[in-house]
DNA sequence: TCACGGATCTGAATCGTTTCAGACAGGATA
DNA sequence: TATCCTGTCTGAAACGATTCAGATCCGTGA
């Protein structure tokens, strides 16, 4: 193949082109290239002959997504001031599952990281549906997304009535995983949060800050949290909340310093991600604490290094949600009849890094 | 004047459509969309309020791309089987900086996961450009992809003339690592490898097998560790060499369960990766092995918890190959000129994970 | 007074495919 | 023989926007 590379924009060979070298008509090409029943295979094989003697690239995708209505491919948001996009191994699989389904049904997914405001992006995407993961209730990135009128699928967050749903039930996940360390005899107890608004912040939060979460999966932590405590009797208002820029390991670690230094100390720590929980344990264990005989802690997800570290945590599968929300997404752009809410299971996993508080 | 307009076909509002309800022409809209300095304040916002009354969504992605001879978008294609996708540490870092470089430009990346021969997606990918991330080098998708004639980047291989090539001296650091270990004494050295061909397989593999890598990176980390251990007088051809399906601890551990069965042990090992470094450690710890007293290990990439292990390894920045890369790319799609060639620093990285042998 | 230039807006030609309703043979069917 | 298929191939109309060369209007400077 002597594949001369030709930067001729304006000079570029189309099915037009072939069909005349061939002696055939635009019809028949496309036909080659699309339904190869239409025409003879000598005919085809002649046809795709020529179009490769002309350097031609096979049709033009956009032009062709233009007539056929469709194009082949899904966009994918996500909140990258949440997930800290490629690194966090939830977001990595959940990725990990929205690309099966895809691949599944042969279509590319576009991603689409989350911006402040409005962006170019998402209204000129060229796609036929979106996936919206764990998006701020009230953001422009979303609005024009619907704007869109395209085939919508939400994963965790901004419920939208007529938008099929796929979550867990966070807040009865957070608040048995609080009731856990409450059920041990815990009651001196800290809170290691995620981001709560859009512009990364870190430090304590208080009421006001918590109900003015922008993401809902957020917001459901605290309040179940603050469920399990009350109804143990504790004030919630009382409970320090350290709230983290971005769900990294080093933040986690930063909010535990600051956490651990109060007095007196708290016996155990709820974090929003398991992510955030390994940073705990290991500002605990950079301060000489044993983890769990002086802390406990607790995470969320149970991904990465949770079962080395014995993390005790609250399972989910991310990657399930990323492939069912693929699925339901492509039923939805067949105009197949969608589970317009579906919650996938929790599961509470006792591991080492959780015990009795030493005074009890 | 066309009086009769079936343009409720799709259902769809178009252009068109907010044109007759402002009474403007279709070209002013198109301005009112694009070009704001091309009419009155006071059209535009009547022009947008129409639209919004008449519930369009604006212009048309894909007509728009057409037209324009643009798209907004640039499609990365990914080894799946090398890179696991969104779980290696590796891979997220490089997405990670493609997306920062893409965010820049206000443009769109396109996922393609690498799948065995021809797939629908790479052909008809509306995109502007291509970044291809060690493919093999004879591929179905990445000569779908050349095909198209677009502009194109390469990371770490196939490198091809004409294409932009961002990369490290893979050999060069693959040699040094080898010889770091040498230099600690060590002369019996085994290998823990990437996968060699597109079809996942574990096990030992030979000479034949081995030079018969279809990706770049891993031959020239074979040839790099060969070259080191026969410089220092030993036969490369006697030295162990396993294959793991995937690029993955799990794997990885398989691997050293293995080679660590082999009489007389190996005194150190050399991993492809961190990720399977990782699972070397763990492997030779369930063993009872102690790292590096029993086993050095060494690594590849720095990245995930590889400082918290303490595993000796070769430094690279992924980050900065996204980047680049990304970069490069949109450079190339405006025309500007680009590096041909640009090799990234590495750097050896040691820490705990290697010493001198016991018998040493 | 008059040509001139700037600010606005429009008409019509594309962009490169796909699709649908035929057209045309030639063989099978009745 | 007349009719009906069936398999191949074609003509021409969309698909929904952008663009560019004008056309119009109006204030200005000479």
């Amino acid at each position: 193949m002597t594949g001369r590379k030709q930067s001729r924009k304006r000079g570029r060979v189309t099915l037009a082109d072939v069909a005349l070298a061939a002696g055939v008509s635009p019809a028949t090409v496309s036909n080659a290239y699309n339904r190869h029943d239409q025409l003879s295979a000598e005919l085809r094989a002649r046809i795709l002959e020529t179009a490769h003697d002309l350097g031609y690239p096979g049709p033009d995708p956009a032009a062709r997504s233009l007539r056929r209505g469709s194009v082949g491919a899904v966009a994918v948001l996500y909140s990258e001031y949440l997930s800290y996009a490629f690194l966090d191994p939830a977001a990595g699989h959940f990725l990990q599952g929205v690309a099966r389904a895809m691949d599944e049904a042969g279509l590319g997914m576009l991603l689409i990281p989350h911006a402040d405001g409005r962006s170019p992006v998402v209204s000129r995407a060229v796609v036929d549906g979106f996936i919206l993961r764990s998006m701020p209730e009230d953001d422009a990135q979303v609005t024009e997304a619907l704007a869109r009128g395209l085939p919508t699928v939400v994963v965790d967050g901004p419920e939208r009535a007529g938008l099929p749903f796929i979550g867990i039930d966070v807040e009865a996940a957070a608040r048995g995983v609080a009731k856990h360390l409450l059920d041990l005899g815990h009651r001196r107890i800290a809170v290691v949060s995620f981001p709560l608004t859009s512009t990364p912040r870190s430090g304590p939060a208080d009421l006001d800050l918590q109900r003015g979460a922008t993401v809902r999966a957020t917001r459901d932590r605290l309040s179940g949290y603050a469920r399990a405590l009350e109804e143990a009797g504790l004030s919630w208002s009382e409970v320090p909340v350290y709230e983290c820029a971005h769900n990294s390991p080093e933040d986690g670690a930063d909010a535990a310093r600051v956490l651990l230094g109060h007095d007196p100390r708290p016996t155990a720590m709820l974090a929003a991600s398991d992510q955030l929980a390994f940073g705990v344990i290991r500002a605990a264990r950079a301060l000489g604490l044993k983890v769990p005989h002086d802390l406990s802690v607790v995470g969320f997800d149970d991904v990465g290094p949770s079962e080395e570290l014995g993390l005790t945590t609250v399972r989910q599968s991310h990657f399930d949600k990323g492939l069912q929300a693929g699925r339901a997404l492509i039923a939805l752009m067949r105009g197949e009849e969608v589970e317009p809410r579906s919650l996938l299971p929790t599961e509470l996993v006792v591991r080492g890094s959780t015990a009795r508080p030493r005074e009890g």
